[in-house]
RNA sequence: GGGCUGGUAGUUCAGCGGUAGAAUACCCGCCUUGCACGCGGGGGGUCUGGGGUUCAAAUCCCCACCAGUCCA
């Protein structure tokens, strides 16, 4: 189903579609675009062009339509005093980063705020109706856009006005009456100069028509109307219906301003601090009638390098004016955005890292930085920071509580780019001393595995051109896809388990057998056997006299996995879990709590949850964080979780409806992921930590008895690991620890106290007595070298020394044999040591000797014999084989090869 | 989440089955009033860790760790 078919459909019929109350009041008259036939309602009947087709479109720019100024932070309260004034509850934003859905990484529109799954299908919850709400939405898809066009953002505040039409909410006449009061009595918005231009969406499986709202060919919000259900010849309404209307507040601000940009007018005093910090001389005509062309020229076609060109040449501008004025304005622009997207993402908890929604973050960063970097400004981020949240604390007084660990995460970013960059250049400065010829492959590499451009290559005059084949080919590589399956069980038309262990939680229970499945897999009626699940391992114990292994989910099945039979189908069996098992998965599951709250104070703002596993006698936490733990990061952790310990603080679990859960504890409670039910369990522990859980809990924090971190480790960029122990284990551990030292005591012959001294003196000891044994191997390989000429058979044309050796090794007669040769030109030395039943063979040759037998040749002989091989050069031959019993017959063949030749 | 690249002397790297190297820094000596330069000599390494293949692994294979980087 598309978009146009749909639009085709509902444009036959617009009185059922579109047409709504106000049209009819004010007199708005239906039209169709005479260039793109697109329908639209306006009151001026003289205009015949859709607002992007139209010729006055942008001409608010340098002339405002509106009788009133609003910056971007009065824009907004002006909106909110308008609908509230009309009914509407106005809310908070939400997180940019989306943690109740797990197909998105950050929020895109207002709507998604309230949108939650619930299986495979999205739901709708309203923390009140109707609402409106300045949501934050980051959108990354524009990015190259972001800048240039006078009006893309990287993140923009989305006004969100949402109704459900019943008893308090409304539905389309209101919707567009309020939308159309909002334009003509709070901003002065001349009616003329309104036009509402037929539209649909569709999404999700739903979809409905809508009306986008102009001004001017500036299209200021969009109210959807989600209707119905299905395909479009056989659909259906919607048991709830939904008003999306979402408008940009940086747009409101702009019409407003007419200034030439809405970059212009939303940033606050940013702007015009870092034109004076660089010194722009701004003409205000040019640039007015440059970003019309801009704005203007992006309606008609895509190519943005293309409506750059044409603007330029609209507007006149010589190249001096380009680089001076425009091309700067648009870095400043830039960095303006990235850096209040960054602010609001790391407020809400989001790292720059390489993996997940952390590499946008990275990217905005770097592309702020190179920014500033090609142009040669030196500009304070965190100074920047601090006027972007001093600009918006008013909107949004949560960036004030974060802004330190904001411009903390701001720092070691920037740090790892400068460091990052320091990489590429040297490695760029090589490549330009080997003088090598770089093939399409070398570049690819060189970009993906260094992140080192081409057009650095390019800048840096170490190739003249970007092969056209490089872009093919980098795309090539990123286009295969792995589907993962997932194992489907055949459970349809089992009831739900009743879930004992949320209720009474008894260790034994009676249980009615509902099926079972493949001869190992059973399901109860009702079940104590807590199934794996937000990383907490499954109770195990036994059903009748079989040993239940494994208890997994799924829907609202619980199924468990026995060993050693399974009882028949419709039996009442008796059922116990291993309690024991069950206490320290329990005792696992709250330490990991207390830590992540602990982490959470230490460390900072940005720590949260990425995944947790629970065992019975270990658990694993991972936490989003930007560095390794020091040693001390980890004793303050532990400290603080210790201390919570002896606190013996209570731990409340309640069920809450999930908005009101969200809105009394906020989205901190959302540790372990989404949760796909409508009722959440909370986890309380009173006055330290709050969470959504479904797992086992202790009653007091004092039970946990101890909690020990084992290992920390970074296991990928922005995620730490931690391992620990907690209770009877975590004393067991402990004790195991001092153990191990005691063995160590009793080795090195010292005491406990003395144990570090005592070590680092066996090191020592040790590095000098293999300094020594170098030494001496030097010394004396002069005097056996000495020996074994002296020793040697004499032939003649050669003379012969061949030892068999089980205590030096190959290191010793190496060097031996170096003298050896270099003393008497006509010796052969061969040694063949014995070591670990496997004997090696070393020879040398002298120059006089290598004219009747060459060392490699010498060694491949004797290597035959022992089943193994070997080879060389002339005068060093190394080889050997495995079968020792066969030495004899080796140092035969060791002087056959030689008089043999 | 999926890939790719790298880890060798204090540092920057070469070597990529067969006796571990260079440059630089360091130490000593010579030259020089002194410094820089120059010359000669020297110290410095469990080749990230573990397993495998092999007579033989820094080198090939597998796993882990550390670091970097690209894509969704």
């Amino acid at each position: 189903m598309n978009k146009d078919q749909i639009l085709a459909k509902f444009s036959i019929d617009p009185e059922r579609y579109y047409k709504v109350s106000l049209f009819e009041k004010e007199g708005f008259q239906r039209k169709s675009c005479v260039k793109c036939k697109k329908f639209f309602w306006t009151i001026d009947y003289s205009q015949n062009f859709c607002p992007e087709d139209s010729e006055n479109n942008y001409s608010f720019i340098g002339n405002p339509p509106t009788k009133k100024r609003f910056d971007y932070v009065q824009a907004w309260k002006e909106v909110e005093s308008f609908f509230v004034q009309n009914g509407h509850k106005s809310v908070s934003r939400y997180p940019v980063v989306c943690r109740w859905r797990d197909d998105l990484y950050f929020t895109i529109a207002s709507i998604v705020d309230f949108q939650r799954v619930m299986g495979s299908k999205v739901v709708f919850e309203f923390p009140a109706n109707p609402l409106i709400v300045p949501q934050t939405c980051l959108r990354f898809k524009d990015i190259e856009n972001v800048g240039v066009t006078g009006r893309h953002f990287s993140s923009f505040c989305m006004i969100g006005q949402h109704s459900i039409p019943n008893s308090q909410g409304y539905w389309k006449d209101k919707c567009v009456e309020l939308d159309f009061r909002l334009l003509t009595e709070k901003f002065g918005i001349d009616k003329k100069e309104i036009v509402f231009v037929e539209d649909v969406w569709a999404g999700g499986g739903s979809f409905g028509s809508s009306l986008e709202y102009f001004v001017r060919g500036l299209e200021l919000g969009n109210a959807v109307f989600t209707e119905f259900q299905g395909e479009l010849n056989n659909y259906s309404v919607l048991e709830q219906k939904i008003i999306d209307m979402g408008a940009g507040l940086e747009r409101f601000a702009w019409i407003t301003m007419g200034t030439p940009t809405a970059y212009d007018c939303c940033f606050g005093p940013i702007t015009n601090n870092l034109i004076q910090k660089i010194g722009i001389d701004i003409d205000p005509k040019i640039l007015a009638s440059y970003f019309i062309a801009i704005s203007k020229g992006l309606g008609a076609h895509g190519d943005l390098t293309q409506v750059r060109k044409n603007a330029i040449k609209k507007a006149g501008i010589d190249e001096t004016t380009l680089n001076k004025m425009i091309s700067p304005l648009e870095g400043i622009y830039l960095i303006a955005d990235h850096l209040r997207t960054l602010i609001f993402a790391i407020s809400d908890g989001a790292l720059p890292s390489n993996v997940g929604g952390g590499y946008n973050l990275r990217m905005l960063l770097r592309r702020a930085v190179a920014t500033m970097d090609r142009f040669g400004w030196n500009l304070d981020l965190k100074e920047l920071a601090d006027m972007h949240i001093d600009y918006l604390k008013s909107t949004y007084p949560e960036l004030d509580e974060t802004r330190e660990e904001v411009k903390t995460i701001i720092g070691i970013e920037r740090e790892r780019y400068a460091e990052s960059k320091t990489r590429m250049k040297s490695i760029a400065s090589t490549i330009k001393t080997q003088n090598k010829k770089l093939t399409v492959d070398d570049l690819i590499r060189l970009y993906e595995s260094d992140g080192i451009t081409p057009d650095f290559l390019k800048e840096t005059q170490i190739i003249s051109e970007i092969p056209s084949t490089f872009y093919e080919k980098l795309s090539e590589l990123h286009q295969s896809e792995k589907v993962k399956k997932e194992e489907v069980l055949d459970i349809d038309g089992i009831p739900a388990t009743e879930p004992l262990y949320y209720k009474e939680d008894p260790i034994e229970f009676e249980a009615k057998v509902l099926r079972v499945l493949n001869k190992k897999l059973v399901v109860l009626d009702k079940t104590s056997f807590y199934p794996r699940g937000g990383g907490q391992e499954p109770d195990h114990g036994k059903i009748e006299d079989f040993e239940v292994i494994d208890v997994n989910k799924h829907g609202n099945v619980v199924v468990h996995e026995l060993r050693g039979g399974v009882p028949k189908e419709n039996e009442i069996v008796k059922c116990r879990i291993d309690y024991i098992r069950r206490y320290g998965v329990t005792r696992n599951h709250t330490s990991t709590h207390v830590l992540n709250a602990s982490a959470r104070n230490t460390l900072g703002s940005w720590v949260w949850q990425h995944s947790a596993f629970k065992e019975r006698d270990y658990g694993r936490l991972d936490i989003t964080h930007h560095s390794n733990l020091t040693e001390t990061d980890i004793a303050k952790i532990e400290d603080l979780a210790n201390l919570t310990i002896r606190k013996n603080l209570p731990i409340f679990i309640n069920e809450y409806e999930r908005g009101e859960a969200e809105q009394k504890f906020g989205f901190r409670i959302y540790q372990g992921g989404v949760v796909p039910v409508k009722s959440v369990r909370i986890v309380n522990i009173d006055g330290f930590d709050v969470e959504a859980c479904g797992g086992t809990h202790v009653k007091k924090t004092g039970d946990l008895g101890l909690i020990k971190i084992t290992k920390a480790e970074r296991i990928q960029d922005g995620v730490v690991r931690m391992e620990f122990v907690s209770g009877d284990t975590a004393i067991k551990y402990t004790q195991e620890q001092d153990r191990k030292i005691s063995q160590i005591v009793k080795s090195l012959g010292s005491s406990k106290e003395k144990v570090l001294e005592s070590f680092e003196h066996a090191m020592l000891d040790a590095d000098s007595s293999k300094k020594k044994l170098k030494q001496l191997i030097k010394r004396i390989s002069m005097f056996s070298a000495q020996k074994a000429i002296s020793d040697a058979k004499n032939l003649g044309k050669m003379k012969i020394f061949i030892t068999v050796d089980e205590e030096l090794d190959e290191e010793f007669h190496i060097a031996v044999g170096e003298q050896v040769i270099k003393l008497d030109s006509k010796m052969i030395y061969c040694a063949l040591i014995l070591k670990n039943g496997v004997i090696r063979i070393v020879a040398f040759a002298g120059s006089d000797a290598t004219k009747i037998k060459k060392a490699g040749d010498l060694v491949r002989d004797i290597s035959k014999v022992l089943g193994g091989s070997g080879g060389g050069s002339d005068s060093f031959g190394q080889g050997g084989g495995k079968d020792a019993s066969k030495l004899k017959d080796a140092l035969l063949a060791a002087e056959q090869s030689i008089l043999v030749k």
